[in-house]
DNA sequence: CCATATTTGTGCGTATGTATG
DNA sequence: TCATACATACGCACAAATATG
């Protein structure tokens, strides 16, 4: 292809995404910040703009970029990184990346453990559980809805604990249990539903993350289950390493 | 409420759906298998069939069954339990469930690293890559699509051996790296691109699971970095515990 | 509220280099 | 060598959403 660059063989467009990638990693873009315009972008990469249209494609795809018509194209802000480990505290992390952690309460509901909770929760299919629906946000905004279910008998003021001190660590070392951790971790990945939409402040049709985790007690004691919906956009999630 | 029901304080739907999820985990109604018609279902429970819509919407919510209009619900297959280690292997992974993993080579082509993989491969920006894209099923179902990048330099035929041994493992091991371990995972979810759609059998607007990950030899060189897109409805993810 | 400019989104046509058979 | 298909790149025109004064 004589238009095609001879010096390095990469695909013109290619290289016009690498070279706004790297201004992004270089901070020569600011998070949340606009991109100037593709046919500026074209003229400075000497380019056409269908060129640079493929470009930022290929970095929207990958959510580095968002593109809204009429207005511009601009850089996405960051998605804050969230390891997963036994002991995952989400004001830890949120607090770690220098954000404002936020937990709102939104329902506390009794209900009977259905038999998937029950076992869960080594209890009886029957056994009087407390549902407690919480919001999760950084710097104001949405990360994570969290279901949680515990043991009525045991946690019966877990509602008024956690609508005070706004942490779930907290409701658990209130009755005694200091030192907890993530039995398991399961991770799947759906679209979000109306009701989650407008709480996390995401549009229809958007993915969520769901993690499905169980914490137990030091001696193994399983003390709750929760099933959290994490807006895909805003955060991405580290395994550790050994 | 009147309907709700005083022996036991569940919402009647929420009763219906764990009638319904218990017969699934019973196997009394198969993976793939058709449920009994909505009708059919409100008058074994004795309720309205507004509220079994309620309780099958709800674990379609949960990705436990499928409905098709004019068709039926449907039981989805459980979804396939994909452990995150430190040494990863896809064919393990899916023998383990019992299952027939492959690995199908879609395309090998040579390009040169851009800023972003020379740093993730600790190679010079335009070094030469090659980057493999292969498509992995279990049972004839796809699961992941994955894109590779390794040095040219360092497994010039990696191309010609992964397609006849379908396997990156035998790749690494036919130049001499028989341990490398997984560095770094980085998990995120987004839509499906139509390539990648049509390639997974997936409708368009469904979401995929992306992990991104670094895989490293004994020592700590890096020696190939993924990016693969899985079908969110088909795969779990579990973090293990340590 | 209106008119206008800007910006992204979309479509069509043309040309060229590469891969395949 | 020829035919075909595909990806890349360019040029032009217009639609649709947004910003501005």
């Amino acid at each position: 292809m004589s238009t095609e660059a001879a010096t390095s063989g990469v695909a013109l467009w290619r290289r016009v995404a690498d070279g706004i990638e790297l201004a992004i990693a270089d901070g020569r873009y600011l998070p949340g910040g606009k991109l100037p315009g593709e046919t500026e972008i074209a003229e400075s990469y000497g380019v056409n703009r269908h060129t640079v249209r493929r470009a930022l494609a290929a970095l929207a795809e990958r959510g580095l970029v968002r593109a809204e018509r009429g207005s511009g194209t601009f850089v996405r802000s960051q998605r804050i990184a969230y390891p997963l480990r036994t002991r995952t505290r989400f004001s830890e992390i949120i607090g770690a990346g220098g954000r404002e952690p936020r937990g709102q309460l939104i329902a506390a509901v009794d209900e009977p453990a259905t038999g998937a909770l029950a076992g869960q929760l080594d209890l009886k299919t029957g056994a009087p559980l407390i549902r407690l629906e919480a919001l999760r946000s950084a710097d104001g905004v949405p990360i994570s809805l969290a279901t949680t279910w515990v043991s009525a008998a045991r946690f019966p003021d877990a509602p008024r604990i956690f609508a005070t001190t706004r942490s779930m660590t907290k409701v658990l070392a209130h009755y005694g249990y200091d030192d907890y951790r993530r039995l398991s971790t399961r991770i799947t990945a759906s679209i979000v539903d109306a009701t989650d939409a407008s709480r996390l402040e995401l549009q229809a049709g958007r993915p969520v993350l769901v993690v499905e985790s169980i914490d137990v007690a030091a001696d193994g004691t399983p003390l709750l289950t929760t099933r959290a919906r994490f807006a895909a956009e805003r955060v991405e999630f580290l395994v550790e390493g050994d």
